[in-house]
RNA sequence: GCUCUCGUGGUGGAAUUGGCAGACACGAUGGAUUUAGGAUCCAUUGCGAAAGCGUGCAGGUUCAAGUCCUGUCGAGAGCACCA
């Protein structure tokens, strides 16, 4: 059978789309799989190869799913608020929408031609008015729940975007969007208090199955320390210096302290210090540094003494100098340390720089050549000397800081809470109100959603303020509480926000009276199987996660964590092994693989180019293979004959059946694929296979390339589809085989293989290893000291 | 700098988790077919003439190490002075 694919795969998938083979149902009698991969963004350069290999994971799980009976969910939709649409938009002066809808139906034709076993009919778009408003009345909620607040404070500002961004979207000092440098900027933010939930989103990882890299990222994420808070009296001035600290044990070597340049007891007592000026301009210059800069000169500490003011070791009562220096951040901890140059790098290098003294009070390092950090015998610390561990030290330690009321055990998390406003127009508005009487007032649920008022120019203002605060109609308001004049809040939502809880409207999506009901919600969720990029494991996941948990304390979802297995898949790199990007001009575009190879031969591909979770180059010549595999199944119904089959063939498919099943759960797909591969070659060498057999071949092989199946199928005269048929079982008695071949080794060097019946005991197989002629030549003449068989593995005989 | 992950043929990658290293595929070489190219089919393909040697390098544990341990070099990812 020789077939010419674009006719064949579009005939399926139209078949497809017109039986809505892959609709979920709402039979809640059936077991559920629920399967999620991360939605795209509708950008309009089309879909990425990248596309195609994160789908194409749980496409196959999903499909396999199917053939066992599940009711499946298989969701798509398009995450479409964003800068670069907006971008677009502004260059082009076209409106968002309408470049949003013109990418999403471009992305659309482009998914359905693949093949996808999506939901269509359960599609979101995150920019319709119908899903923003569950956004916003999350959002309301959260209000509600005291979970949102505003505060003026210096943010992470990209000076190209124009917008305010979170701790997740500046990591390394570089707009997360632009990659121009962060500046930092005194702004009024909304916050969500995401900080409240550390703990929450740190225990749920203990009954979740992430991949392990994965969790650990979250949990660095999270970053929680347990330490303790002390108070250090000061002289000259009447306040004291709050410290947060992990190592109290080292006290005694405390003989300096830091606080960051923007700690408050500098203003406060700007009267009492005798530098003042020279702390001033210290500061100053600290600000003009963008993160970046601070993060490069992480070698070279810099500092100024604070002339007028010292503070008291409440350890052993000797008065200390304080310092301050940028390479304590106001926002961690109190902004002030204790420093113990003797046990800590940092405190290490600026003692040494400023001439302080370091005490030793652990042994086992050299004080004279370094920090060190590790554990050791307390010595020159009263109280504690003689004591051997941290742990120890510590419990001690914490004991007198009771006692004498002058600190406590506490916990400190790097996460901050989310920055959650931007200064642009395409995302959700913020459904808040500012009344000059009642203060910040929620926009009443009635009203929700909050539309996005029509608008001619999207540039946001030269101040940093939202284009929307450029019209009046929508700015100007009645406050719900007291009806007096207020004015609405003009800055939008993040990107993220849409994101935090798609998988919930999937379960419900035409649902206009909750975001989705309460019986698809218990059915369906959690969700089963999540799969996306690495990069979002620390934004989008968190985000998500935060907002679920939110949702299941007020009650609104059955269960706290949304996502019950999570992974990822690695990158496909450009043919040269450089990440793909059309600057290097190394894009490989998956609708150009469709149109020469097809949609199967593209999928299979991605799946067997390599370890599913690793970054693997993009290489044509194993496409032509993978076609190559393809056109040789199609000749497969010519040599299926009606005879009976051999018992060497039967037992390979049922290892065939066994090995492909468990594969795909163990997302090891390249060898699932490899196995069929196998299994063609052996039975093209044995020139023929029943058409039972044949059948099971092509089962095993829908998920992965479904329309050459599909066509095969219905050749064989079958009339429903294959992708519903049943998945095929094997039977683990023929999957073994009763006389096997193992390796046979003297002094564990490989010397021959000999036949053995897999129930032969180990005297069975030894004498028997024991009459091969290599054998005998190695160990003629020698004293056998020892003799290993282990069944089905191996011989090993040792001798001298 | 810290944390994590990974180093296997010419290439992408396998290896039931300590038990015959190199499955499967690409590429290459030779042959068949073809006017020719392409496509297809057959054979060979880790290195070495061979005994042997081979999983970045150096040690160690073990009857047995790609797999475990120690050190070291290299690549990638994440974090970025987190007290």
């Amino acid at each position: 059978m020789k077939y010419d694919f674009n006719t064949v795969e579009t005939k399926w998938q139209k078949k497809w789309e017109e039986a809505k083979v892959f609709n979920a149902t709402e039979d809640h009698s059936k077991p559920k799989f629920y399967a999620l991969v991360e939605f795209p963004y509708p950008s309009g350069a089309g879909m990425h190869v990248g596309h195609i290999k994160a789908y194409s994971g749980l496409e196959v799980v999903s499909r396999k799913r199917r053939m066992q009976g599940y009711n499946v969910l298989f969701p798509i939709g398009f995450d479409a608020f964003g800068l670069p649409t907006e971008n677009y938009a502004i260059k082009t002066n076209t409106h968002p929408r309408i470049v949003t809808d013109k990418n999403i139906a471009n992305f659309t034709k482009q998914l359905k031609r693949v093949g996808f076993s999506f939901d269509w009919s359960r599609v979101i778009d995150t920019t319709e008015e119908g899903y923003y408003k569950w956004t916003q009345w999350i959002f309301r909620k959260m209000f509600d729940n005291g979970l949102v607040f505003r505060a003026k404070t210096l943010v992470n500002y990209c000076p190209n975007c124009k917008v305010v961004l979170s701790n997740e979207d500046s990591q390394g000092g570089k707009c997360d969007v632009c990659h121009s440098d962060i500046i930092q900027k005194s702004k009024d933010v909304w916050y969500l208090r995401i900080t409240e939930y550390a703990d929450k989103l740190l225990d749920g990882l203990n009954k979740v199955d992430y991949l392990p890299n994965i969790k650990l990222q979250q949990q660095n994420w999270i970053g929680r320390s347990e330490g303790a808070f002390v108070n250090f009296k000061l002289t000259g001035c009447e306040d004291e210096l709050r410290i947060y600290t992990t190592r109290c044990d080292t006290m005694f070597g405390a003989t300096f302290m830091v606080i960051a340049p923007e700690h408050p007891i500098i203003e406060k007592n700007r009267n009492i210090i005798k530098n003042i000026d020279e702390l001033d301009r210290y500061k100053e210059e600290c600000q003009k540094k963008t993160e970046f800069e601070r993060t490069q000169l992480t070698k070279d500490k810099t500092g100024v003494r604070i002339d007028g003011i010292n503070a008291v070791n409440p350890a052993n009562g000797k008065e200390i100098p304080i310092y301050i220096s940028d390479y304590v951040m106001m926002g961690y901890g109190t902004g002030a340390i204790m420093a113990v140059p003797a046990h800590d790098e940092r405190d290490y290098e600026f003692a040494k720089k400023f001439g302080i003294d370091i005490i030793e009070v652990i042994k086992g390092g050299n004080i004279d050549e370094g920090a060190y950090t590790g554990d050791g015998e307390m010595i020159n610390s009263d109280f504690l000397n003689g004591i051997k561990t941290k742990k120890e030290a510590i419990d001690r330690m914490l004991k007198y800081l009771a006692e004498k009321g002058i600190g406590e055990k506490g916990i400190q998390y790097k996460m901050k809470d989310w920055a959650f406003n931007r200064q642009r127009y395409w995302g959700e508005p913020i459904p808040i109100i500012h009344c000059p009487n009642c203060g910040m007032v929620g926009v009443p649920y009635e009203e929700l959603p909050l539309k996005l008022p029509e608008l001619k120019n999207f540039e946001p203002g030269e101040g940093g303020e939202s284009p929307l605060a450029k019209i009046d109609s929508f700015v100007n308001c009645k406050c719900p509480k007291c009806g007096h004049d207020a004015k609405r809040e003009t800055d939008t939502m993040p990107q993220w926000a849409g994101s935090s809880w798609y998988f919930l409207r999937y379960c419900d999506p035409h649902n206009d009276k909750e975001f989705a009901s309460k019986e698809s919600l218990k059915y369906w969720l959690p969700v089963d199987w999540y799969n996306g990029g690495m990069e979002h494991v620390t934004r989008h996941m968190i985000y998500s996660r935060f907002w679920h948990h939110f949702l299941y304390d007020i009650g609104e979802v059955p269960v706290d964590e949304p996502y019950a297995k999570r992974t990822a898949q690695g990158l496909i790199l450009g043919p040269d092994g450089d990440k793909m990007s059309k600057s290097k001009g190394n894009v490989v575009d998956p609708l150009d693989v469709v149109k020469e190879y097809g949609a199967d031969v593209l999928r299979i591909y991605v799946l067997f180019m390599g370890d599913y979770a690793s970054a693997t180059p993009w290489n044509e010549s194993s496409v032509r293979g993978c076609k190559r595999f393809l056109d040789r199944i199609a000749s497969l119904p010519d040599i299926a004959h009606g005879n009976g089959s051999t018992p060497e063939l039967e037992s390979s498919f049922h290892k065939t059946i066994k090995k492909v099943s468990s594969d795909i759960e163990d997302t090891k797909y390249n060898t699932a694929i490899a196995a069929l591969m196998t299994l063609l070659n052996e039975i093209t060498d044995k020139g023929s296979l029943t058409v039972d057999e044949l059948k099971i071949f092509i089962k095993l092989l829908c998920p992965f390339a479904p329309h050459i199946c599909e066509e095969i199928w219905e050749s064989l005269g079958e009339k429903n589809f294959v992708s519903l048929a049943s998945w095929p079982e094997y039977d683990e008695e023929k999957t073994k085989d009763n006389e096997i071949e193992i390796a046979v080794q003297v002094n564990g060097k490989l010397k021959s293989t000999i036949m053995v019946s897999v129930e032969a005991s180990a005297a069975d197989a030894l004498e028997l290893a024991k009459k091969d002629e290599k054998v005998i030549a190695s160990i003629e003449g020698k004293h056998i000291v020892k003799e290993i068989y282990i069944p089905g593995r191996i011989v090993n005989i040792v001798v001298k």
